[in-house]
DNA sequence: CCTCCAATATCTGCATGCAAAATAGGAGAC
DNA sequence: GTCTCCTATTTTGCATGCAGATATTGGAGG
């Protein structure tokens, strides 16, 4: 049944403006563009992005399902303030979750996806080795995606990546310091040597420490950042 | 008096029309009375609800990201049929997060939620002792919400609430087994009493296992059904 | 009788209109 | 000066209008 639609060209169908309104406006909030607790101007946005109010209305309502805006009745919505609580929060859940896909990666991931993996590890080796820490972060979140689709579980993916917007959003709020970099880097060493032996117990145990230790390292970094 | 009492009566504020349309359409979903498969016509939806296009539109995007309703490009959107696949992948992400949440709720949960967890549970021993099978699914459920929240993060009680949302759907497609059902019983036995206890690791992998053997059960419902 | 095509009807996707609520601003009292 | 109240403006929430895409129906040809 797939073959015919496989053998026709790719639909050059026009993609719906409220999901490119949704894409856009995430990564507006979690680039920080749009900074905590702006006001989401319906008419200032649509003329920005070019869309009538229906479809960015459509994107507003989505994006607070994932936590990054906040609606209040009557008055609109606003970028999802940053708390360091909800930070720890999701940044748990997302450790359990990388606990389990760990688990699961390593009974049933092929082997090519491990080689990908793999290949993420020594990208992001090289920024460490340059100092280039946004190129870091890009191969880092890379290599954590990654590990949690080769679990296999599409439902667990969405999961992971629906928080992860969340949390990346402190990425570009606290930077990390020199120890913790070296540190994580090591952990990641001994994460795709346990992903490698397909050892599942061990890796599961030192994901849920590595999202421990980067909790550890944001929280710090975001009292810091509001005693300063 | 009358007039401060009225001034001090509780706001009667209309809840958006959209988060009424999510709530109604979700219930219509879960519980069967809209088919897998059946097309969310427009039209056809506002005259139900009494409401318009805009927010009914609204509602349905919210619930494609919960998983219950699929959209089709141009086509509007169909109620998201029930796959066995994803069955067992949503149960064993609840099953991780379930997982943490009883870890998290032996640490820090309050001996009141406890105690109100404890005479959930007893309920639904009334409900398994009367043969009621519909109350005994509600009592479950009470349980497994209260302990999810008893974790104290909100994160966590958030995205296993909507992961609850697609499970819960199967209740309605496939009935358990006596046996099963006396093993879910002395399953949540010991599950009370690892909470009691306060046992965390024993918790954790009790809850672990309980969803596992629930998915097993599903599944294999799903099959009878299938072949039937 | 089946297949294919075309004309029609329906539906979705998006834009816009309208009323109610909220915000902003300014005059007057103190 | 500031606090309060009232009005004007803005903004949101919802309804509806319009164009293009899709489903449907009817029929001609094989």
């Amino acid at each position: 049944m797939g073959s015919i639609q496989e053998l026709t060209a790719p639909r050059i169908s026009r993609r719906p403006l409220h999901e490119e309104a949704v894409d856009q406006l995430r990564d507006l909030i979690v680039q920080g563009q749009l900074a905590p607790g702006t006001r989401l101007n319906e008419r200032l946005l649509t003329g920005q992005l070019g869309i009538s109010r229906t479809p960015l209305r459509e994107a507003i309502k989505l994006l607070a399902t994932e936590g990054l805006v906040e609606l209040l009745p009557n008055r609109g919505a606003i970028v999802a303030p940053i708390e360091p609580a909800r930070v720890a929060e999701t940044l748990q859940v997302m450790g359990a979750l990388e606990s389990l896909a760990g688990e699961l990666a390593c009974r049933q991931a092929s082997d090519e996806r491990l080689a990908e993996i793999r290949a993420l590890h020594y990208e992001m080796l090289a920024m460490h080795a340059r100092g280039d820490l946004a190129g870091y972060f890009k191969s880092n979140q890379a290599i954590h995606m990654k590990l949690v689709e080769a679990a296999g579980n599409a439902v667990l993916a969405n999961a992971y990546r629906q928080l992860n917007a969340y949390a990346r959003r402190v990425r570009f709020m606290a930077n990390l310091s020199k120890e913790r970099w070296d540190e994580a880097v090591r952990e990641h060493e001994e994460i795709l040597r346990a992903l490698t032996e397909r050892d599942a117990p061990k890796l599961k145990a030192l994901l849920r420490d590595h999202l421990a230790a980067k909790l550890a390292a944001v929280l710090a970094a975001l009292a810091e950042r509001q005693a300063a």
